[in-house]
DNA sequence: GATGAATGAGGATTCATTCAT
DNA sequence: AATGAATGAATCCTCATTCAT
């Protein structure tokens, strides 16, 4: 076999394990048994555990990017589909759904962004900051093109971010399809709200949600 | 030193170092000589190191059960208060934020929840389920009480269970003092979104979310 | 209660624990709980583990002692039963039968004579040599009474302690009804083999056991 | 050093020590120390501390019962050397005497028997049952051929298997010369007295040991 | 490119024992 | 006479990692 499928074999079998039992709990001769390859052969390719899971992050990350307004590789379907499709499709719906990778590497950044700083400021920095600012800029795009009236649209990028984010976590894990619908449910819920024209003023009425913050 | 106090100790430092680095990166050892005690101690209190977990999650379930509307510790303050005041201050503001041991216990059971079959209920059921039931009847008295129009509840008080979570998520490590406004405002936000008057129709347009459930 | 009842309450579980699961398997934990007892009061009346067993091993040994046919505690009933059924109640049938200390301690000291030198020498001296030499005397009394024709009687009786002691073996783990009632048997075959008057020639003719140990 | 080799290493040193200070009395480490090894190699080639215990056994078991009179590899020199020759060669003679692993492993086998299930097991049928049918068949082969009368072979053979197996007990012990003396005299005495022509009668008018279990 | 063999460090857990009260 | 509280040392076992082949 050549080298290349071996190291992207062992890679998988440890997204896989690492998404269903959590870094700790993974241990590498498990990830070689899995892909009956001997112990040894990991570290040929990966420089130890830890540089597993680096990997994983970052091919999370670069595949994450690619995914905002601008990127060279969504701008022109954005701007064919428009921001409202755009829109209800974030994250989960237009990243995730079909990529089984990013599904499990998702799940196993939620886990670890407790004990591993890099998976923490993956989740806070790319994972909601980027994903509330595209939320943001999309929604700031609609008020522009006169097609939802103007509103603290922040705020709102905001709070969706976080029901994408908690939704996406809850239905990471395992698959779920209830929860999946569930996400794909709250995220339309949220596209609604943010179209009906009712929120705006409900929104500037509080004003930002960071502005109060002391 | 008494039993119960040493017990207590005990309990109190592996809450903390749970919290901090995770159940499974998380030694008996570490535990033992943050309370200045041999590890054979730690055993006389507690079955084993899942025990211990256990405990935490049983007490962080009584603590969370306690402040459910019907309950009889919060329903005396509820009336006094009104339904505002308590989806106001439902979960952090109202629970958490007095009390460092809910904070970290919220922070273990989000980061078992993949690899804790308890955990994982815990989030399920108790965290999500009741929390989203708790916000769904509080809205719904307000609509009975004719303080704001009648509207598909259930989805928004899902919407915002899911905001809490994730923001409370955010907020429960390492007490970050930026989070924690953050969910604060978040479910200001909220809450002043439901009250606005302009919600209602904008949530009913779209139906319940778990109506799209197929 | 007194000093002296909690001691011998120490004192018999920990021989009903230890002709269980044996010396090393049996913790102190183990004979404190089942007496109800806490582990330092075990500290106040032995002073330590092997303490225990030594007394056992004590105990057992004076018992047996008594069973010699010249004991003052023996002869008596010895005269007046005559040779013939003191050996049909040697060891087991005489000793132990009724004596549930005896049985229990029988059983420790073959479990413990490879790991204890007490134990051992316990078997080799006393359980073996003493029983052989008790079973020559009263053979050699029934030959010069007449009873019997004379023939070397010490191999017969080196034989029949084996037969007695590798059938207490058996029987006296977890007082097996079955292998109690095969020692009995074995015995009694001993004992009509030993009387029948067919059996003296053929020991005769093959010479002393020992005679042939270099 | 080639993982066999190591493997058998480990196998031998854990026998050595199990027959010298029993199961339980033997640490992981004491293996590994004898054997010039570190503690994690010896779960490289055994699943655990009982996995080594359950290797050995069955072993044992294997070796002995190839020795039964039917089995191919003893039929041969069976009938070349008559029943005669076979009985008196029977167990330790014929087994055991030449075989280190097989005097040691018996050794073990007699001291867990009490705490150990599969060794008990090991003792009762194997060990006893087999042997005891293995003297009964060649005895009563002797009785066919018309060079013994007839008579209860299966009390005698009984007899003689627990005369074997209490001398095999006392000599496996340390390799005493002593013992083992006593054993082959042991079995040359139940041998001369089965041949001679006056047990028969003996045996049968007391009738089967077994009979007189109810 | 891959592996068999080995290891040091550390994991959870349990033990016999002690001592102040 | 008895105990609650504590401990040091040792148990079995597992882990990530290395290196000669």
């Amino acid at each position: 076999m050549s080298g290349r499928q071996t190291k992207e074999h062992i890679f998988d079998e440890a997204v896989r394990l690492f998404s269903e039992q959590g870094y700790a709990a993974t241990t590498i001769r498990q990830i070689a048994s899995a892909v009956k390859v001997n112990v040894a052969t990991i570290y040929i390719y990966f420089q130890n555990k830890e540089g597993i899971f680096d990997e994983i992050l970052s091919l999370f990350e670069n595949k994450l990017v690619r995914y905002n307004p601008t990127s060279i590789h969504i701008k022109p379907r954005r701007e064919r589909d428009g921001p409202q499709k755009y829109l209800s499709r974030l994250l989960w719906n237009y990243v995730i759904e079909d990529d089984l990778f990013m599904r499990r590497a998702f799940c196993i950044v939620c886990m670890e962004q407790y004990t591993s700083k890099k998976a923490r400021a993956l989740v806070r920095e790319t994972l909601h900051d980027e994903v509330t600012e595209n939320l943001r800029r999309a929604l700031e795009e609609l008020v522009e093109r006169g097609e939802i009236p103007g509103f603290d649209t922040y705020s709102f990028a905001l709070l969706w971010s976080r029901v994408l984010y908690s939704s996406a976590m809850l239905a990471a894990h395992g698959d779920s399809p209830e929860e999946k619908n569930n996400l794909r449910a709250a995220n339309e819920l949220m596209l609604d709200m943010a179209v009906s024209g009712k929120i705006p003023e409900a929104v500037n009425c509080v004003g930002a949600v960071n502005s109060r913050v002391p």
